[in-house]
DNA sequence: TAAATGTGTACCAAACAAGTATACTTTCGG
DNA sequence: CCGAAAGTATACTTGTTTGGTACACATTTA
């Protein structure tokens, strides 16, 4: 029940070129040392960002990385999804026939309930776009 | 994003259980067959049922389980807390004043919108008591 | 052309998940 | 009171995932 520490990362890697003014960039290591995320690693996620279509990479000397899409068609959900894979509570692991816990989703109970919770968490976090959290930012 | 497949075991074998006529008990053997667990993996997970208080063990020949409390009284929120430890969607590292990851929680937006959506997840798994469950079935 | 960047791939160590093995204890039935 | 049938306790194993690291390479700008 935990996003991974990668998934985190790649929020607050986000949330920092959100909030780049227009036409910026960031380097690799500006970013690494500013959330404390090991170089390399910072790179692999930049990189994962890249592929999935939402940050924008410039390479060269004085090369860096922007957002690719705007702060509000980018959400929690996004991030995560990108980088842990599809959000699945649950395996609801079926043995056929032998026990309760039949793929057949209307069979099993344990199987629907968890389905729909999982449903309701992809919603929240699709809900945290990012210019909210920047104007969460902003508050403080 | 997920819980163990333990977890999952735990809340099936709860749930047969809590379907036990009253005064009826079931041996680990039974439980592992009937939900295709293997045994010794059935008895660990029983035993910490038993540990948290959950489920009652008879020792000894034509020994078995039974539940401890109210179908009522107990939820996926309690299996999962006791099997996989507390829900904690994520870790919010801080590593002191260098980022904005910091532990104080007014300051950290990403830690605000994600505990939100921690106890909201918990609040939902809360909500499905195993009677519920039970209900579930036998409209099967 | 060299320094500063990003890219791609492969590797690695530690932690965790899932399960196994084995020796022991308790209870019941005969 | 003995042995079979249960549960108990603990330690081990094995495979996968997480969280990185290393290094050779490609690209850009001064």
């Amino acid at each position: 029940m935990k996003i991974t520490r990668e998934s985190d990362y790649a929020i607050r890697i986000t949330l920092m070129l959100c909030g780049l003014e227009k036409g910026k960039i960031l380097g690799a290591g500006e970013i690494s040392e500013a959330q404390c995320i090991p170089r390399q690693f910072t790179l692999k996620i930049l990189r994962e960002l890249v592929g999935a279509g939402f940050v924008k990479s410039f390479k060269g000397a004085h090369g860096g990385y922007c957002m690719n899409i705007s702060p509000t068609s980018i959400s929690l959900k996004d991030i995560i999804t990108a980088i842990d894979g599809e959000i699945g509570i649950n395996d609801c692991l079926s043995c056929e026939k032998k026990c309760n816990r039949v793929s057949d989703v209307t069979e099993c109970p344990v199987h629907n309930r968890l389905a729909k919770i999982n449903f309701t968490i992809i919603e929240n976090l699709s809900e945290v776009t990012f210019d909210k959290l920047l104007m969460d930012c902003k508050k403080n």
